[in-house]
This record gives C-alpha cells, structure tokens and sequence, in this order.
DNA sequence: GCGTACAACTTATGCGCAAAAGTAACCGCC
DNA sequence: GGCGGTTACTTTTGCGCATAAGTTGTACGC
C-alpha cells in the first residue's frame, strides 16, 4: 500500500502538502500542486491508512453493534430475520455516513465493552439486555451509545433508546379480539421483562378497560431451549381449550404455536385465534396468514443509527424514542361476537 | 484509556518491559516485576489501542465480512435468516480466533475492496455474487479471501469457495420425486447462475437419469422484485397444473409458492407437490411441513471462518469445499406411484 | 581473573498520518 | 523601507505500540 510519505517523495514536495489535499485544504494548497497531487492520488489509487489516521486523530469511524443476547436465547435471537433487518438498516445509514460497522455478539457486557474501548469505538449501539452490571461498564466509557429495544429504567437514565411503543401495539391487538367477541385471551412469553413486559402492560390495560379481569393463569409461558420447546408447547396446547385466543409476544412463537396447534388437530382460527406482534415474514406467509401488529424493523435500526450520529455531531437527542405500530388484520383472528 | 507508556512511568520501568509483560514473553522478564506489571494491568483495567498496534504490527485483527448483493436483491437477502445465521457462525469462529469483524454491504466490489484495504483487514469472507470485475479487483489485493456460495469458474482460480454439494442435493430430491411417481416435475428459480444453476444442474441429472426429457417448459422462473413478484406468482399459479411437483431452489420460494398456491384454492400436496432447498424455520414451521434438502448454515459460516484463518496461519487449503446435504422428507410430497 | 554467556532490563526507532509550528517569499502601505 | 499580512509551502512532533539494538550486572568455566 502506498503511503503520503512516499506519494510526497515521488512527487519531491512534503507529505503535509499531500495531506491538506487529500482533506480539500483549499486555502492551504496552490491550484498547480492541488492538481497535480490529485491527479498522481488517483494514478496510485491511494487508499488511507485507517489505524494511522484513527491514531493521529483519537477518532475510530468505527460504530460498534454489538448484539447481547442471554446464552440460551443467542440461538433463536440470530435466527431471527429481526436481527438482520436491523443490521442491514444500521449498515446503511452510517455508511452514507462514512461511518463503518464492527458486529459483536456475546453475552457478556464486560466484555463487550473491552471491545469496544480496544476499538475506540466512536459510538455503540447496543441490541438486547442491557443489565445493571452492563450499565455500570459502560457509564465508564464515554461514548455515546444507543440502546434498542431496551427498557430499563437505569439505563434510560444514561443512554438513548430506540424503541416500539409496545404497549399501544398490544392494546390495539387485545381490543381488535375482544371487538370481535373474545374474553377469555391468554397472553404467550418467554418472560416478563423489557418489550416483553410493554407488550403484556398492552395486554392487561385492554383487558382492563373491557372489564376482564386479569387473571395469572392467563398467562401462557413457553420455554424457548431448544431441548425444552417442544414440551412447552405441549403443555401450551393442551390448556388451549381455556381459551378463545392467545396474544403472542411475537410472530415467532405465533406461527411455532400454530404449528404445534395444527399438528393436534386444533384448527386456527376456527378453535382458537391467534395473534402475533412484528410481523415478519413468518406471519405473511403462514397460512392462515397471521394477524398481527406491525412494526418497520428496518426503520428501527435506521432511526438507531441517525440517532446515535446526531450525538456524535454533538446534538441533542430524546432519550427515548417510540416508534409508531399499527394493527394488520389477517386471517388468524375469529368473529365469536355473533 | 491509560497506555503503555503510562504505566511504565508509574511503576517506574520501561515501556518495553510492560509490553513484554502484555505479550506474555517470560524469558524476558523476572518473575517479580512481571507480577508487579500483572497486578497493576488488572487495576486499571488497561486496554490496548488496538490502532497503534495495528499500525506498528502492520496487520488489523479484522476479518472483512462483506454481503455483496445486486441491489434489487439486496433486501430479499437481508431478509434471509440464512444471512443472520452465517454472520453468527462466522462471527463466534473468528471471535474465539482473537480477530474482529467488520461488516460491509454493499453492490459494488470496489467499493468493498476499499473498504478492505483502508482497514488492512487481514483477511475477507465474500457472500455473494464474484463477478469478473470483482475478480480483478480482488486480485490486486493480496489478502486471503474465502467466498461463500459462488460458483465462478474464474474466481475458484483465485479464491476458496465454501459451499454445498448443491448438485447432489437437488439430485436427491428431485429422485425422491421419481420415486413417489412424479414425472411431470418443474424447476423454480429466479436465475441460472452460481447456487442457482448447481441446483439445476442436479436437478437435470436426475431427470435424465431417470429418462425423463428436460424440456426448456419446465423452467419456472420468478422475479423476485417486490412490485414483480405478485404477478410472477399469479403466471407460476396458472401454470401448476401443468406439473405434479415443483422444485423450488429454496425453501423462501417454496414457502412462498405454497401460500399462493393456498390463496388460490390449490392444495398441497393433494394437487401439487412442493419441495424446497434449504431447510430453514419457514419451511419447517409451515404447514403441511416442507419437504427440503437440509443445509448447515451455521456449519457454513463456521468453515468458511475456519479456512480464513487457516489461511492466515500460512496453512494450505482445497480451493473448494463441498459440505454435505442430506432430504429431509417432510408432508409437502405425495405419493402419486399409486 | 578474564572472557563468555545470559538474564533483565532500557533506549531508540518507526509504523502512517494529522497538525502545530516554523520558514521564506512576496505584496502592499503609511 | 521596515512592518504586518498573506500565500504556499516545509519541518517537526506525537498519537500508542512493538521491537531491534544497546546496556548493565552477574554467574560460571577454565
């Protein structure tokens, strides 16, 4: 690789000259020599040397995703098309901003967060569990950071997240059911925290406000290892019949539900309906085709990314950004009301 | 971040000494002060700058993974879980290896190799097409390179390949088609190209071997573009009583096929025969569960990882690797052979 | 008791770049 | 005609690290 020390050399002028015309200097460089420098940068396909740049300047050009997810849940988190429709959303956005992109995936904060000071990343967005130990490591590191999908209550304190507004989306969904004559709704996860527990909120306040009472066995949990899901869903299918519908967290375990609901023999949405929350590719094309509350992935991490470049420029940024959903009426949900 | 030089000066010794002591070089220090330095990294937590290594090592730790994707399929490949699933595979195998990864989209293979050079990436994982362009570019970069799923003739010259026997694979089904009595099979793709063509090819064979004519009819082919795609699914639709089963070169297809297949009345497998590529949670969450040629998709980034880094230790290896396939019989087949 | 070998260091150099500080020539101006 | 200001440069410095080369001090063999 040719470097400005020898471009400078071949062209017997200093490597100062060849820089300010590779940063468009114009004030500092005579036209004749701009020029000629130009023309020989483009004879040698002259490509900086990014570590001696990220050195002399203590910046990075680097945006580090780092994707935490639980070791048990890893499996299914980069399974997911969620995962790489974020990506390919962050990618875009901070490449039109010259910016590059460093994936990390582990499930240790800590560890994560050497990388990212290794790195001297310029600025972090971070996808999954953002836990007390992890906020504490990253308070430390300076740099700004953008948390998606992560509702802790510290770490909004400190750190920017991008976000649904979770609970509107499962509100609407459980309201969409019982305007079509269902009360007995079970609601399906794998826990209670973060979205999770925005979307089950969702739930309780519809119910609420139809007058259900909310009852803790309403509460449908699946265990998603993958040694333990199919018992999971056993047990799931057998209780099905409590109920006239079952709100699941996510398209994900909607379609793996009514597959496991299909292979009993219990049809959907003639013996239960079945709502789900992303749609994603896995509810479109299922068939029934699966009702469902929509959100722009893409945008998400889109919105992620201009977010996080905003700080670096120095702006001001909510420290929480909700992002709209709306309900797509598909053909999972049955009309009980008569 | 607190440096070397730093830390040499608080615990009053030379730089040299506290670098020997991070590299683990024990002849060169004594036990004491090699404890001493041990004690006092750990306190402050010390970090390397990774950059000024990089620069004086002339190396950068990073494996380039770059998704190079015609920009009207971009979005379909994005959307693919195959693409999360190889990230993840290759991202663990280089990660436990010591190396970061960068990741790159784009359409543009310059574009890409400038990115590759400006970073002094050691060493690049390529997923998408290698056209001749690209090939040239590439040459002129001296870094090993893995690919994944190309088949180009002149770039196997060049470059490793990781891949499938993907010949073998549609082989097999397409037999296992024979078999349940099929003779009036067709063959769904959206192009003749690389993994595409492979597959055909295979599925050519059995036909042939089988004595069964391959006719040009017999070609299916989609336009995957999102405003296309609806109306090339209504022509295939229209079609389908023209064939008993349907060879779709991947389980999206196929999964895709079959819903509008179902949308239009047409039952499968009663009337039509489905089989896919692939092996993902579409197909195996779909019901009737798709009948499909298994592939490792983590196992594929995982090689391709393992062979970079063999590479990069000086290691020979083939210039093409062929991982297995196997059928995976699901319902999406009837036996027609009565 | 002299040379050699080796352990345990330190000093000095350079990776490629950006930028602060320095220089030299020229121009206008009261 | 000396002085400030400007243009178009060059020289120098340092970012943080790795490493080649140099410097002690000491043990050991003969």
């Amino acid at each position: 690789m040719i470097t400005i020390k020898e471009i400078a050399k071949q062209l017997n002028m200093s490597t100062t000259t060849v820089s300010n015309v590779i940063h468009g200097k114009v004030s500092e460089v005579s036209d004749d020599t701009r020029e000629k420098v130009e023309e020989f940068l483009r004879k040698v396909d002259y490509v900086p040397n990014i570590n001696a740049r990220n050195l002399a300047q203590n910046e990075s050009k680097i945006i580090g995703f780092a994707l935490k997810a639980r070791a048990d849940k890893y499996e299914n988190l980069i399974m997911d098309p969620f995962v790489s429709v974020l990506i390919g959303g962050v990618e875009e956005t901070i490449r039109k901003a010259g910016y590059f992109m460093m994936l990390y995936i582990s499930s240790d904060t800590a560890e994560i967060m050497r990388h990212v000071s290794t790195w001297n990343v310029d600025g972090l967005i971070l996808f999954g569990m953002l836990d007390d130990d992890g906020i504490r490591v990253s308070e430390k590191y300076k740099k700004p950071i953008v948390c998606i999908d992560t509702y802790s209550l510290e770490g909004l304190k400190h750190f920017t997240n991008v976000g649904l507004d979770d609970e509107q989306g499962t509100y609407e969904i459980v309201n969409h059911l019982i305007a079509n004559g269902h009360r007995k709704i079970a609601f399906l996860s794998d826990n209670t925290k973060g979205v999770d527990l925005a979307r089950l909120t969702g739930y309780k306040k519809a119910l609420e406000d139809a007058g259900i009472k909310y009852k803790e066995s309403n509460f449908l949990k699946i265990r998603p290892r993958s040694d333990e899901i199919e018992e999971s869903l056993k047990e799931i299918c057998e209780r099905s019949k409590e109920f006239t519908a079952i709100v699941c967290v996510s398209d994900l375990y909607a379609v793996t539900l009514m597959a496991a609901l299909q292979d009993r023999g219990i049809s959907v949405p003639d013996d239960i309906s079945i709502v789900g929350f992303d749609d994603n590719m896995l509810g479109q094309l299922h068939r029934p085709a699966l009702t469902t509350v929509h959100q722009d992935v893409k945008v998400k991490g889109i919105t992620a990314a201009d977010t996080l470049l905003k700080q670096l420029k120095g702006e001001k940024t909510p420290n929480q950004i909700k992002l709209p959903t709306h309900l797509v009426v598909r053909d999972t949900v049955k009309d009980i009301s008569r």
